[in-house]
DNA sequence: GCAGTATTGAGACTGAGTATCAATATGGTT
DNA sequence: AACCATATTGATACTCAGTCTCAATACTGC
């Protein structure tokens, strides 16, 4: 039920695109695919002192079009990205660590279209997301 | 379906938190309960010139913390609060003309719970979001 | 009506993100 | 390999939503 990890090169998505290979971009992606659990824009431009902060938000504009990053606001209201491991999928997020897991539902999608049929109007999108204590940090607690 | 509209006077509600009754709580209070599709922050501050912006915004996070409003993030990562009518319930939001409406669904609930049993980990709280095109736009448009 | 405290308003500030624009890097040609 | 047209970059100024500060003011209980 947690999405798997089977996911192409990133690079070559945005090669694909149309968009230019850059030193910066590599350098951003490259960062990314090293935080599976979500990421902030400011954490991604502390760490990349040499990209300057308008393309590290650039860059992730850019991958949030192509789709292979989703943006996730957080209870706080603070903003985090999460590489998009599959197309459609929903959020698990850690109120404690911060952690964000995707994961997929075929009941959820199957209400979704239920409730479709009750709502007077066209439904067009939905956004679910779950507050959750993950399993490390409540084995953690123990 | 759609949560009725049944609501205690919001002026009585903060009194009984503690807070004081004052008279820019009163005018935003006021206007606020002619919103029943949503507001924004700045849209009350544009329209209430004698209330400071520091306090419109203090009064809606007042609001908020006291449980009778809520925040939506808008698809366009725009911010809306609106009027809670019911406790617990969901949103649809009308990607057309922004009206947010609140709506309960007994089978989401049940699914929720459910997903709680498969996920490791504890589920706290969840966020629902529909974004839709409403019957008033729908019908506008033929 | 008074005192003590919660609240207010003006304005400075913050954080996230965007726009500008000259300088530079990239990829397709030759 | 050098060339060119243009996509991209970085520095910086800016915007926008929201918060903080702090002296002045308004509430509420007495």
């Amino acid at each position: 039920m947690v999405a798997s990890q089977f996911r192409p090169d990133l690079m070559s998505v945005i090669e694909d695109m149309g968009y230019r290979i850059t030193q910066p971009r590599r350098d951003v992606v490259k960062l990314l695919e090293t935080k599976p659990d979500g990421f902030g824009a400011e954490e991604i431009h502390g760490a990349l002192p040499e990209v300057g902060r308008a393309t590290v938000y650039r860059t992730i504009r850019l991958l949030l079009d192509i789709g292979v990053i989703c943006k996730l606001v957080m209870r706080d209201g603070s903003t985090k990205y999460s590489l998009a491991r599959v197309e459609h999928h929903h959020h698990l997020v850690c109120v404690r660590c911060g952690t964000v897991e995707e994961f997929l539902d075929s009941t959820i999608e199957r209400l979704v279209r239920a409730i479709g049929a009750e709502v007077s109007g066209e439904i067009l999108g939905h956004r679910i997301e779950f507050d959750v204590i993950c399993k490390t940090c409540l084995d953690y607690a123990n």
